[in-house]
DNA sequence: GTGCAACTTTACACACACTGCAATTTTGCA
DNA sequence: TGCAAAATTGCAGTGTGTGTAAAGTTGCAC
């Protein structure tokens, strides 16, 4: 088998095992979780269905709602962060901001079909919003620094606020797009926000 | 002893014990944190010193977070609130918006110096800001009906984004209040926040 | 294919958070 | 003083998450 076909990352048989098995749990956190609710089912009872040890399970999550949600370290390495660091796609950092927020939402980092399942469960158990969030506010770190490194050091505000309103649009953008029953596409949903939030805000 | 003096609440013996032996857990919980750390930190430990059974901590927090960012079931019933959604203090959307965040920021539910205390270690510890997180997230639900009373049917835009707003502004105002030290009132802190951001949305 | 080094899974033991329950003590009030 | 409501407590139990060391897999060179 040859190294590289043609784009295909071809990756060693330990890291697709690997991908298979942490998609494999999250799936069946999923099933667990939609039939019976997520405090009635334990980490155990996951691991039973996935065929898996318990031990296991907390080498690949940190922690039961982590499963649910598929978080993973983010690497925040796409070429649309790089784009946006040095002042592209437009110029113009409103657009760009929704570029950014646009291009993360359309290729999540499990698929669509895990995150979409994700989002429904999200959307009934408070508590994995919240554990979502908190996820998002542990990368705001990154964001600002993404954002300093395109705004310089003559910034006419703080990247600490753009970082911080970077994650809002993502979150209140998720939150529309699950509203709608999931359907239409990351621009549209992004775009309304940005327009209501702009109106609120200029009244 | 007569039921109300004169404007003193006159609680009865029994809230006045309760609210003390709270504030003990939440100032015996601080020490120990500021010292050690969250995670070297038991729940036992901290019932040890404030001369408490473990079982009664659990009485007052849901959980070793909540004690240290003092989070009590929020009524959110103060004379603002209501003034808010009845169309007040100014009538304008904005500008009133700002007025409720600063309210709820000027007259914190566990007095200034434990939310000084609580903040200052939740800024080193990432699980107690999302904690935090969580916590506005719960109550976001209360918000978007408060808006949607004040807006009634016919709204410009949804409640639910204008409640997100709401609670984005008031985590942000935090942020920066915690960035200047704890100085200055919350008043100026929102306003610049408000201003930041209108900038940034319409550049 | 043999063998070795690196990586993964697993079992076991353990600390700790948190809950339900029933007994006990404290408080408010007549 | 006495009684009812409320608060505290001990205790037993469930479940999450971690450290550790042994056992199993995989990648790779020879």
């Amino acid at each position: 088998m040859q190294k590289s076909l043609v784009d295909a990352p071809a990756l060693g048989l330990r890291e697709r095992k690997k991908r298979a098995r942490r998609e494999a749990l999250i799936d069946a956190t999923h099933r667990l979780v939609a039939e019976h609710g997520l405090d009635a089912v334990t980490v155990e009872a996951i691991c039973e269905e996935a065929g898996v040890s318990a031990r296991t399970f907390f080498n690949y999550f940190e922690s039961k709602d982590d499963a649910v949600l598929g978080h993973t370290p983010w690497p925040l390495d796409s070429a649309a962060t790089e784009e946006f660091a040095t002042g592209g796609p437009t110029g113009h950092l409103l657009a760009d901001l929704q570029a950014l927020v646009s291009a993360f939402l359309s290729d999540p980092p499990m698929g669509r079909q895990r995150l979409a399942r994700a989002f429904e469960l999200a959307a009934q158990e408070p508590r994995l919003l919240a554990r979502h969030l908190a996820w998002m506010e542990q990368h705001k770190g990154q964001l600002s620094a993404l954002v300093e490194r395109r705004l310089g050091e003559n910034a006419p505000y703080s990247s600490e606020i753009v970082g911080a309103t970077l994650l809002f649009l993502t979150h209140a953008t998720f939150l529309r797009w699950d509203a709608a029953g999931g359907t239409g596409s990351a621009d549209e949903h992004i775009t309304a926000v940005v327009t209501d939030l702009r109106s609120i805000l200029t009244d």
